[in-house]
DNA sequence: CGTTTGGCTTAACTTTTTTTAACAGCAAAA
DNA sequence: TTTTGCTGTTAAAAAAAGTTAAGCCAAACG
């Protein structure tokens, strides 16, 4: 879900850096940890973020400082503050840098990550979302206007079909789990749900016969590999 | 600095409803103060805000409940909580249906401010009158004036058809989902309000026929998308 | 005070999309 | 090999949506 939301921490203390480093990474965000604020300024220099996390009490150049450097170079990336007080000045004084949010130390780790998913909601995250489009042979296929150009014309997806399509390219040559799928698209892997796929898995082989180089394989018991030789 | 930024405030206890009402407006905002959820609601779908201050706790409509109507026909719209309790886990329900700041009674008005004031800074504030209008080819849309320009003259849209094409402009290319539609406009999701939905829809698609990058598209089971190409 | 008009709902019929049923074939386990 | 569960496929049924027209009601008009 947080693929490709990369994301600059900065945070002195080695424990808590690396547990939140850890932690947000299983969270699927693409992680960069900075010891303190000059590294981390070098770094998101030097690279990009979609969002920032500091540490406001650090040695060399602290939080606030580093979150003004920023915000000259940067007047939007998205920037929450940690902060071992609850001091309501030191508070103010970060939303009036700029701050998207402020968390007391200790905070759990959902609260965390529920603060920056309600702040990357607002953001568009422009990390490009690799369109999963698919153009082999004769076939061309628009997921986002749900069309398939075929040799003998223009075929409209109807929903379900768009959305199996489009996990199926999406996984091309992996296999693409059933229950998941199920539960993806139908919301519940009962078996009246997965028969109601089968007969999708069907219409889409029709679809893309015309290709012989493309195939739509099952694997027993597993989920559908789509495969393009 | 505020102005023309309008805020929908609910909140049942008279005295902080003022007291906040009067304040904010003397920041420059422009207050709707609601005594409930289902107050608010209808004051919601029937104008539009760029901001909104939720009690958690009222009568008749709560404000988890209340944010929760309000995102599925606006999944944008800025939301803060205010809440007598600093309780984890009502924090977390907060977040989880897209809060975006949290704010536990009894707070400062400055506090206050400085949270909206963050996040307002990295929301497009689209101030109300520019919110959903539409420029499209030879069509041209105008919200406020229920104003359709289209090229074989002006149509002037009747209170439904305006109702239904702003949802539908303000969710571009998302989907707007059936029942969350039927409430905000109609106050009901029952099986008539849906066919008369599905004739207004009609009647759009023929307004808006001659610009054939413009398309409302349904899905299945869940709403409709506005897809402009 | 009756008539007209405009906006909305209900009805009727059609088409599209999705689900369920039925049966056949195949794969893995027993 | 036999059994059992999973998948392939087609057809039928059901549900949702598209469209057009008729009906209803209240406000405006004559």
């Amino acid at each position: 879900m947080n693929q490709n939301v990369s994301l600059l921490l900065a945070e002195d203390d080695e424990n808590l850096g690396q547990l939140l480093h850890t932690f947000l990474k299983t969270k699927g965000f693409e992680v960069e940890l900075a010891r303190n604020g000059k590294i981390a300024f070098e770094k998101f220099t030097s690279s990009s973020f979609d969002f920032c996390i500091f540490d406001v009490m650090m040695p060399v150049m602290d939080g606030f400082t580093l979150a003004k450097e920023i915000r000259e170079i940067d007047r939007k990336v998205p920037i929450l503050f940690l902060t071992a007080k609850a001091m309501k000045e030191d508070k103010l004084e970060g939303f009036a840098l700029g701050a998207d949010d402020y968390l007391a130390k200790p905070f759990s780790m959902e609260e965390l990550l529920a603060r920056i998913t309600a702040i990357l909601r607002r953001v568009e995250v422009k990390s490009t979302e690799d369109t999963a489009h698919l153009k082999v042979g004769k076939i061309n296929y628009e997921p986002e206007l749900r069309l398939l150009h075929l040799e003998d014309g223009t075929k409209k997806l109807t929903t379900k079909e768009n959305q199996l399509l489009q996990l199926l390219v999406k996984n091309e040559n992996e296999i693409l789990d059933r229950q998941a799928t199920l539960r993806a698209i139908w919301g519940d892997d009962n078996y009246f749900n997965g028969r109601s796929m089968d007969v999708y898995i069907a219409k889409l082989r029709k679809l893309l016969k015309e290709d012989p180089a493309i195939e739509i394989m099952n694997v027993h018991g597993k989920g559908f590999k789509f495969i393009v030789k």
